[in-house]
RNA sequence: GCGGGGAUAAUCAAGUCUGGUCCACGAUGCUGGACUUAGGAUCCAGUGCAUAGCGCCGCGAGGGUUCGAAGCCCUCUCCCCGCACCA
């Protein structure tokens, strides 16, 4: 056979032949075990890139893997197509957002399609489709009549370059985590959903998913369960009640100051028309103007003011004065805290600061008492009650419980959990999003569309460009019937955050029909939930943490009986490449072109210095980025080798959730590799043997190790793991062709090879199938099972100690010279040393001392006479004991065993082999032979 | 500061849970050689030191446990990521 490696022509044909036969469209079969494999559906946003690439490989390796398992696999892909690039398109160039985004869907899936990922593309979702944003519009007013979406005015943030406002969750270190510009805080009137009410479940439900750790973690910290109490102090002289949360109440009669958020609306009444009014406006000023996360770095000096008012202490009825202070955040727990500088340090910075009272009310365990006015810093351990009214003499820890409880008889407060965690706000003052279907009436006030008149469809009248959101410039969109009273009214202008709509993409896949509901409950208790989903860190807490929210109430609405939306969950790790790094502007330098091609660079890649110092820069590994500009596309690549390669070069630079590094010679390499594989399994060796030998044993062996290695990897998706081992057996195989093979062998190993690899690289597989005269797909066969029999440690052992000698044999060929060596004797330990080294290792095993060892050796009648070399071996065996076996059970088997591989030591030391036994050889280093370690003769 | 993950040869990187053919997988790079109408082609070998082998050194640093440590324990250094005054 004289097949030549066409990538391009054989990839287009599977892929038309895959289509043709509709071999990934899948439905419900009560008879099959689903497996649902899914990856974060993404933005269209152009070209498919390296990271993408990656993402859909894994899973599509993956998902290939489970359906030749036998699983009934649903892998769809669909479009996050709703999102503030397009408007901003529409506002440069004058594209409608429609127009644009389905220009780029078209052009990631064209991608998508060329790299042959088998998804079920009937079942394709994008979010612009009226179909599918109805759906959310649908849920927001069930939501809205479960008192689950509300609209409350609050202060929100704001992103001046966005122009909308945006969720806590999309806030990174005080950045649009679109955009990374500063996020200002403005109150506003807003839509929310109430995710706080899922808060414990969102939290208990986290263990009962196969997530990494990481990712668990970080959904707690930001869920922030947190048990306390709460405690209501009278603010003297008015109506109010600072019903404040601590977790330390067993302090409470240390307080001596409370302390308020300078933005709390109850500061600014409480100054008005007192001496203090002009001093906290500028206070306040001060602190409103620092971003947040400046204020609340650690670092940032704590300040405060006192305000005129005292709150009075439930428990002694104390009147302490209240201040404001700028490191008490509004939004957590009331806004307001107790203030115990005894044992609290940031208290006590700040009574110093402000020469506050500091009152003892824990003494340690040890004995030693605090003085209040001389402690140097607050007392944070625990310890006893101490002027603590009922409470003194009391353990701290059992007194936050009794304490409490009293709190609760009062009236006055009593246990309490709290949580970091905010409601979501899901208004976006954008045109290019769903729109929330409530309507504003004079009469009736807010009332939500009727649900038969959803969609509520996005106006094509819009005009981008102009201040504010284009929906409030376009009449047809804004004039409406009150739903209740028929009287004009004006509908809601805010869309919802692009959030909502992956919140439930993945349940829609499992009945992308549905017309009645957003999905059909059969269907999505078939499906759901996701088996395996696959995507970036960077949705950790946003998209995961949204979506696992939907997937609850959609389940409260009884649309469904999933808890929990993705059962095992991988994040991918990044793609890096190397780049040029300046040592003294201790940065990299960007690379870049002007819109002619010309270089526009941060550095001078022909003198190799960085264009800011000048100096000679040195190359690091950085994350491909756009910012940086080394990003590679997948194009390029797939061009030049076919989408097999660029499949296998990704699978095969680091496992999935290692960081990649991208590297040209890398891919060329992987190339390379393929090359030989298909060279390996087209050309059929000229001649067959017929009478089995030793050799296809040791292709049994590797063969079925193969299979079990590759097998357990592609389970737990580590797919470098699995390919190395594909790639080193197919070297074997390699050269069992030249070893003139066993036909039934050759042609079982060169079909289980094809299966191995089809899951990387499906095309060529798909061809090689064919080639060697099967029928069907490769992609729908079944996966290979291994035989244990043929891969125990014993067998193992065997031949690995063929691969020492051979290895040995080497290193004595390349360290001597080789005039007049024609012949290799191999001597095979005596029949003695299988007792001795066996009984004698299990004696160093059990810690014997050397001399206890040669005493015990000595004393065994068989052995005595070897006693001059008996110590020697000792040695060896007490020094590595791990080091020595006995592979073979007699001395004749091992004899054996290398006489029937001596045809293929011949062919690997390239000079013939003589095989005899320590007792009928002659030269003097016979006596250096140990079982499974023949002693080496180069005559 | 708190929490998590790391540090392995020129480079990337597996091995660490479960200590023992680990003279550390694999890949890249580099050096030889073979072949050849010279290629990012293919094949073979080498790539810490030593060497007719089966030895020494080595897995961030130091100590410990063990017959035996890349792996287990302790201390320290450095790097990455997340959270960041959460009362």
């Amino acid at each position: 056979m004289n097949h030549v490696y066409h990538p391009q022509e054989i990839e287009m044909k599977w892929q038309e032949r895959w289509a043709k036969d509709k071999i990934f469209e899948v439905e419900k079969d009560s008879k099959k075990s689903k497996f649902y494999v899914l990856e974060m559906y993404p933005y269209p946003s152009g070209h498919m890139h390296m990271g993408h690439l990656r993402n859909y490989t894994i899973g599509d390796t993956f998902a290939r893997y489970k359906r030749m398992k036998g699983f009934n696999v649903l892998y769809p892909m669909g479009y996050d197509s709703f999102g503030l690039p397009a408007e901003i398109a529409a506002i440069k160039k004058g594209t409608p957002p429609e127009e644009y985004t389905r220009a780029n869907i078209a052009s990631i899936k064209a991608d998508q399609q060329r790299i042959g990922f088998g998804y079920d593309w009937r079942r394709e979702v994008s979010s612009i489709e009226e179909k599918y944003y109805k759906w959310n519009q649908w849920m927001f007013i069930k939501m809205y009549e479960k008192g689950l979406a509300y609209r409350k005015e609050s202060l929100v943030n704001w992103c001046p370059k966005c122009t909308s406002v945006l969720a806590n969750e999309q806030v990174i270190t005080g950045k649009c985590w679109r955009c990374n510009s500063t996020v200002e805080p403005k109150f506003l009137s807003q839509w929310f959903f109430k995710i706080r009410d899922y808060a414990d479940e969102l939290l208990a439900g986290l263990d009962n998913v196969e997530w990494p750790q990481k990712v668990k973690i970080m959904q707690r910290n930001w869920i922030g369960r947190s048990e306390g109490t709460t405690a209501d102090f009278h603010v003297e002289g008015t109506d109010q009640v600072l019903s404040i949360f601590t977790t330390r109440i067993d302090t409470v009669f240390g307080v001596t100051f409370m302390t308020m958020a300078a933005e709390h609306p109850w500061c600014k009444d409480w100054v008005k028309g007192t001496k203090y009014e002009k001093l906290y406006e500028e206070f306040h000023n001060e602190v409103m103007q620092l971003d947040r996360y400046e204020r609340m770095s650690e670092d940032a000096e704590k300040k405060g003011m006192f305000l005129g008012k005292y709150a009075i202490n439930p428990l002694n009825g104390e009147k302490i004065p209240i201040y404001a202070g700028n490191f008490v955040i509004y939004g957590y727990g009331a806004g307001a805290v107790m203030a115990v500088p005894a044992h609290d340090q940031r208290d006590f910075e700040f009574a110093k600061k402000y020469e506050i009272p500091i009152k003892v009310v824990i003494q340690p365990f040890d004995g030693f008492t605090l003085d209040g006015d001389k402690i140097s810093r607050a007392f944070v351990e625990d310890g006893v009650l101490h002027d603590s009214g009922d409470f003194s003499g009391m353990e701290n820890r059992p007194a936050i419980q009794a304490i409490a409880n009293k709190l609760e008889e009062l009236g006055k407060g009593g246990p309490t959990i709290n949580y970091k965690i905010r409601d979501w706000l899901i208004s976006r003052q954008r045109y290019w999003g769903t729109p929330i279907p409530m309507i504003y009436c004079e009469k009736c006030g807010i009332v939500p569309e009727k649900i038969e008149n959803l969609p509520v469809q996005l106006p094509d009248d819009a005009v981008f460009g102009k201040s504010g959101n284009p929906l409030e410039h376009s009449e047809k969109f804004m004039h409406v019937n009150c739903p209740s009273c028929g009287g004009t009214a004006r509908r809601e202008t805010d869309t919802m955050d692009t959030f909502v709509d992956s919140s439930w993409y993945f349940l829609r896949y499992a009945s992308p029909f549905s017309e009645d509901l957003p999905f059909v409950k059969d269907d999505v208790d078939y499906w759901a939930p996701v088996d395996q989903y696959i995507g970036g860190i960077e949705h950790a807490i946003l998209h995961l943490l949204y979506a696992r929210f939907f997937t609850k109430v959609s389940r409260d609405l009884g649309l469904h009986s999933i808890d929990e939306p993705f059962r095992a969950l991988l994040t991918q790790g990044m793609i890096n490449m190397i780049h040029p790094y300046c040592e003294h502007c201790e940065k990299f330098l960007p690379a870049a072109h002007d819109k002619d091609g010309n270089w526009e660079g941060d550095y001078d890649s022909e003198k190799g210095t960085c264009n800011t110092c000048g100096n000679t820069y040195i190359t690091k590994s950085a994350k491909m980025s756009k910012s940086l500009g080394n990003t590679v596309s997948p194009g390029g690549i797939i061009e030049q080798f076919g989408a097999d390669t660029a499949r296998f070069f990704i699978m095969h630079g680091a496992n999935p959730e290692k960081e990649l590094e991208w590297s040209d010679s890398g891919c060329y390499a992987d190339n390379k590799v393929l090359l030989k594989i298909w060279y390996a399994l087209t050309e059929e060796p000229s001649q067959y043997r017929n009478e089995p030998d030793s050799y296809d044993e040791f292709i049994q062996f590797r063969l079925n190790r193969m299979i079990k290695v590759v097998s357990e990897n592609y389970d737990k998706i580590i797919i470098r793991d699995a390919l190395n081992e594909i790639v080193a057996f197919a070297d074997i195989f390699r050269e069992y062709l030249t070893m003139v093979p066993l036909k039934s062998l050759y042609n079982e190993a060169r079909e289980k090879l094809i299966l191995m690899l089809a899951p990387v690289v499906p095309h060529m597989c798909e061809e090689l199938w064919q080639i060697t005269e099967h029928k069907g797909f490769s992609t729908l066969a079944s996966w290979p099972s291994y035989d244990t029999a043929l891969i125990t440690p014993e067998i193992e052992r065997h031949w690995l100690s063929l691969d020492n000698l051979i290895n040995d044999a080497k290193n004595i060929q390349n360290i001597i010279d080789l005039e007049g060596i024609n012949e290799i004797q191999i001597i095979v330990a005596a029949d003695w040393k299988n007792g001795f080294v066996t009984e004698m290792l299990g004696q160093v095993v059990e810690g014997n001392p050397f001399g206890t060892l040669m005493k015990s050796a000595m004393a065994n009648p068989d052995w005595k006479q070897y006693g001059k070399n008996i110590k020697g071996y000792l040695q060896k065996l007490a020094k590595n004991p791990g080091k020595y076996t006995v592979p073979f059970s007699t001395q004749q088997a091992e004899v054996d065993f290398f006489l029937s591989n001596s045809d293929l030591l011949k062919k690997e030391l390239g000079m013939p082999v003589l095989v005899v036994s320590e007792e009928d050889a002659q030269n003097k280093k016979k006596s250096q032979a140990l079982p499974g370690k023949p002693a080496i003769i180069l005559q």
